[in-house]
DNA sequence: CGTACTTTTGAATCGCATCAAATCTGGTGG
DNA sequence: CCACCAGATTTGATGCGATTCAAAAGTACG
């Protein structure tokens, strides 16, 4: 089980302090699209992380209806369950995806002995936390425009932002229709309030060193 | 300093794995209604835990307007600031609060010492996470009734919840108005889907033993 | 009793979902 | 290279449901 962990971690900087014996434990796993990681009700025994592909934490409601959890594409996911015996939902692939698996007592005992790598998965937690809240708020927010700005600015950096998915990906992750976004995404476009290029996208007119401006004088408010 | 751990461990579960170390260095803080606690960049030099009132952690877009990303009214807060050295944002409080304040560096100390605190902090983060991932999911949902039987059925066990909050406060939880709120309730109630007495909320008719005439053969859907 | 707040109802408006359909895109196979 | 297909992207029309503004009734508290 030959890993390319430079790589890995270069992708993922959450798995950087795992420390060697854990990565020697570590197993990787090809999931078909469609294919079901584990079930509710089943036992943890494992904590994953994506290297590639998607997949999803589902729980169906009372009509059948499927309410997604979670949408990894990269990372750590159901990372909850560490703290829990059985699953609370369903995890399944959403395309040929690609896992790393590592078996969860000897996570959990890592966690107990290295000190290092329980601050950096405190850190990734705390990020999961503060990410969560953002998207909560976001979705508290009633106007198509508000919560593509309020993405912007909360996951992009400078307000900017180069998104990594399809834009009908986005808009489920937004809470809105694709109709919804793709209407708003040109309103802000004509209104001189956000600009476009390709997956590139730049809040205020787009010239280039908006950030700039600002800084040298702009205090119009606050 | 004297603090009535009992009480507030009832209040907050969380808190009862706390070492005696750090509790004997805990304070109580008041705040008036608009005090800022901490501003954006100071130094993450306490974690809190509200006892009373409320305190929202904030952030301001580049046009001056305001983003909530967290509103608390009882436990933890801003406990992802743990993780770095200084503050992602503001923490106000919008009403008289009452805080408990640990200071960081003994509190990241207990959190490397004592096993049973780190394991109690990880499941906190953990369930956070859980609990922040079931919101999302509820304010992705677009109906208003959606939204609280979503609620009900997460937060309530087997379709019972007692509300511990006006329904003011319940309607901004749920991403609503409270006229929304107010008028679905009333048309659930209508419609025999919920029954509501007091704080008491129930799903399906209200008679006492809704579940137990389902489960005598009452299969009216799915 | 009065003040502040929550609860409740009403009416008008706005924005998003929905349904429908056209265009564009990348990829496949002939 | 082209025909073709599946998916994403884009635009249009309509209706529903939540927001908004307004106001009344209820409630807690000093």
């Amino acid at each position: 089980m030959t890993m390319n962990w430079p790589d890995l971690i270069e992708q993922q900087p959450a798995l950087a302090r795992i420390p060697d014996e854990l990565r020697k434990r570590a197993e990787c796993r090809a999931l078909d699209s469609g294919a079901t990681l584990f079930h509710i009700g089943d036992k943890v025994q494992s904590v994953f992380s994506v290297i590639s592909g998607e997949v999803r934490l589902i729980r169906r409601d009372m009509n059948g209806n499927e309410i997604v959890l979670q949408r990894s594409r990269s990372g750590f996911f159901a990372e909850a369950s560490l703290g829990s015996t059985r699953y609370h939902c369903d995890a399944v692939a959403m395309e040929a995806s690609c896992l790393l698996c590592f078996p969860a007592r000897p996570f959990r005992a890592a966690l107990d002995d290295d000190a290092d790598f329980r601050d950096a998965w405190l850190g990734h937690l705390a990020r999961e936390v503060r990410k969560l809240r953002a998207q909560c708020e976001r979705l508290s927010l009633r106007r198509a425009d508000e919560r593509i700005i309020h993405y912007i600015e909360s996951e992009g950096s400078d307000g900017t932002i180069t998104l990594n998915q399809s834009r009908k990906a986005w808009a489920a992750e937004l809470g809105l229709t694709h109709e919804a976004l793709y209407r708003a995404l040109s309103r802000l476009q004509s209104e001189d309030r956000l600009s476009i290029q390709g997956q590139q996208l730049r809040l205020g007119r787009g010239s280039p060193t908006k950030a700039a401006r600002q800084a040298a004088g702009d205090e119009t408010k606050q």
